[in-house]
DNA sequence: CATGCAGTCTCCCGCGGGGGAAGGTTTATG
DNA sequence: CATAAACCTTCCCCCGCGGGAGACTGCATG
């Protein structure tokens, strides 16, 4: 009963963890063994280190990732319960967010049989948007999150008490505006606007300024966000039968606000500017 | 104006794909250019293509896997609308399972502030088990899922009129084996048992056998599946302070139904066969 | 003494769905 | 004609391992 001369076969199934997982985490320094025959390369661990195994065991499986699992077990290592804690909480977030988008697929996924893929979708319109003065902040970002955060940042300024003592409105509905000159996900160019009236102290990164009137083609969609895309080529296929060419960047404006609505009810008006041949 | 010659930014730009996904379908033979300069390679799509683009996306924004949807898009060409329907509902199964899965985390998240890892644990005991009479059938695969399957078909088998003429009864809960020397987690060696009496007529692949009797160390764990491991590391603590020695399969009753209880009040006994120094 | 095998090691490839960079060529525009 | 934009290719990287090859020890057995 060598008890500190735990072979890595015997350790796996004590703490119920693979072996290749245990060499993995050898090679990454999440569990190193307490001791390694320099002549065989054997793993041998020791009994303290059961418990390490185990708490790598129970926070992977949920769901959390190998480095914030050395995170958490550093600081609660140091006693830094807070550290430890605000982990578990940020992963409790990146749940609920998962769950959500899963409900929103499965939800789109019932109506399916009622045809998944037309949507309800009217004609797309071509009109004149006039100037309009906005409040902007643009960012580089993955799409949804970029401009969630992008539309906090600015109704915060907007609702700032100095601003508010100024009486600054919003005068319009949110949009995002893509300068993209190709489709990204990841790390897209994108620019937030509110329309606004009155005077306003911005933010670094802000700027107040009057975007161009132009001549676009739009159309409003309500369903979900995902289904957006489908929306953009409808009016791309619109443009090329009509004998338009797009001209810069394209425009969403959320008509809904999407935490008092619910997915399907959503409204989104896209407007691609254009010119006539 | 050349209607069917779109370079790739510009498919990308009308159906939202990277043109980075974009290459990867062609690749992989999800979406290919109908042209090829066999000179430059640039690729070049058509007007027709962007039907199949679009399709493409939104099938992949609902976290449908690229050869489904290569499956689903087959199908549906061939006018196989049950085949497609099918690989819908299959992919909402999954997704309710992952949102489940997901749920069950979060509750354990959100009780994790009363301590995380520390569960109530009842001390281990050693007990001699009887001999048992069982109906059981022994397969490979990932944890989960097999047992799940196993005791489906056992259960299958048991209720069929044939048996239940025969006054076959189940005297005992459920219970998986683990026969592998080592943890594993996809390939598992798992059987899975039923203690039963009557006269039973089984299926192939399945067994009526007596489970030799045993001393083991034993302990009823109350809470999720997931945190099983939790338990089998006091286990093999206590045995290892009282001079055991393990020897054996170890066995898992489920005492509780998962479909009838919630995770938290889930009770499982661990039985691990011992021998005593 | 040979042989088998149990246990362990290292090394490399693969997954999905691409991201990012390096390095080259063509096309369009000023 | 020069330059910028657009496009191509190929290669390596991400996570969290799983699978398998090939090699080594040490122990038990024929």
């Amino acid at each position: 009963m060598t008890v500190d001369q735990i072979p890595i076969t015997r350790f796996s199934i004590i703490t119920r963890i693979t072996p290749k997982a245990l060499r993995y985490y050898d090679q990454v320094g999440l569990l190193v063994p307490a001791a390694k025959d320099t002549l065989t390369g054997y793993r041998y661990y020791t009994a303290d280190q059961l418990e390490r195994g185990v708490r790598v065991k129970t926070l992977c499986s949920l769901g959390i990732s190998l480095e914030e699992v050395a995170c958490y077990l550093d600081a609660e290592a140091k006693g830094d319960r807070d550290v430890a804690q605000a982990l578990i909480e940020k992963h409790l977030r990146r749940t609920k967010g998962e769950i959500a988008r899963l409900l929103r697929i499965e939800a789109l996924l019932k109506q399916s049989d009622k045809e998944l893929i037309k949507m309800a979708l009217s004609e797309p319109v071509i009109k004149d948007v006039p100037a309009l003065r906005v409040v902007s902040k643009r960012d580089r970002g993955s799409y949804g999150e970029t401009i969630g955060r992008l539309i906090g940042e600015l109704c915060e300024t907007l609702f700032r008490p100095d601003n508010q003592k100024n009486i600054v409105k919003m005068s319009g509905p949110c949009m995002a505006i893509y300068h993209d000159q190709e489709y990204k996900d990841k790390d897209a160019d994108i620019e937030v606007a509110i329309p606004i009236t009155g005077r306003i102290e911005v933010d670094k990164g802000m700027e107040v300024k009057n975007l161009p009137p132009a001549r676009v083609l739009a159309v409003v969609h309500k369903g979900s966000y995902d289904m957006l895309h489908l929306i953009y080529k409808d009016l791309y296929d619109y443009m090329m039968k009509n004998g338009m060419e797009f001209a810069g960047p394209g425009r969403e404006l959320y008509l809904s606000d999407p935490s008092k609505t619910s997915p399907e009810e959503l409204l989104t008006e896209i407007q691609l500017p254009i010119k006539e041949a």
